[in-house]
DNA sequence: CGGAATCCTGGACGATACTG
DNA sequence: CAGTATCGTCCAGGATTCCG
């Protein structure tokens, strides 16, 4: 399928790059992909998001609806969150994205490389 | 191909949401799809963004190697912007998240709709 | 027209400390 | 362990203005 031409003027077409952007949406996303996770297991498996910002983002994909909370009773507290099956469909693309980046990742670096003559200062 | 896991630890695995993350990034990529493009028409063909905003996202993206500038002599000034051989290659990667919003963007709208009770409130 | 300079605002992110 | 509350910093983005 290739995207209508609507696209710029559209803006729930931008949608996709709004739910993208946050720096660690995608990478949470990422992370649950095989599974409900509890958060001291989504910091481990993340490395460098406080715990702060981890709620912050689940809180996000949650009101998006591309995670649910479930809260297992005992005490301590044990909660985890999952994939929602709209989360789900949200992996192709991800997945793409991550692929694109090792694919290309390493020509972006040169480029800032051989950026600074002519071209702007690093923004 | 699919990601490897070690995307969460690796931060070069994050270029591609970096790239993506910046609201206009993805935009102007696309506008430029189809061929060289001046600010001016830029601006009237995406709509919504200021010309101060479209400096910066092109600088952006000229230093990760993604658009060249060619400045055309004459006056009044004459310039035109083109996606690069490695920015082309991030056009399949826009297309699939554009694809994924009007596929599901309306169950993204839903979801925020019927949020609001025990969920938080929008961040 | 292209774009740089300036000023301002909101939100993301981090660190820390605290409650249940 | 889960989550909130503060506080502070940084930067994207919008509006405006001025120069070539």
């Amino acid at each position: 399928m290739t995207t209508p031409d609507a696209f710029l003027a559209d803006c729930r077409a931008r949608l996709a790059f709004d739910l993208l952007s946050h720096t660690w949406n995608a990478v949470v996303l990422w992370a649950l992909r095989d599974g409900p996770r509890r958060p001291v297991e989504l910091r481990a498996r993340i490395g460098g998001i406080s715990s702060k910002v981890l709620t912050e983002t689940l809180r996000r994909l949650r009101f998006n609806g591309l995670v649910v909370r479930t809260a297992e009773p005992g005490r301590p507290s044990r909660v985890s969150y999952g994939l929602t099956p709209l989360g789900r469909t949200l992996l192709p693309v991800i997945d793409l994205a991550g692929a694109w980046a090792f694919a290309h990742g390493d020509e972006v670096m040169a480029a800032q490389e051989a950026a600074c003559p002519e071209d702007g200062p690093r923004p």
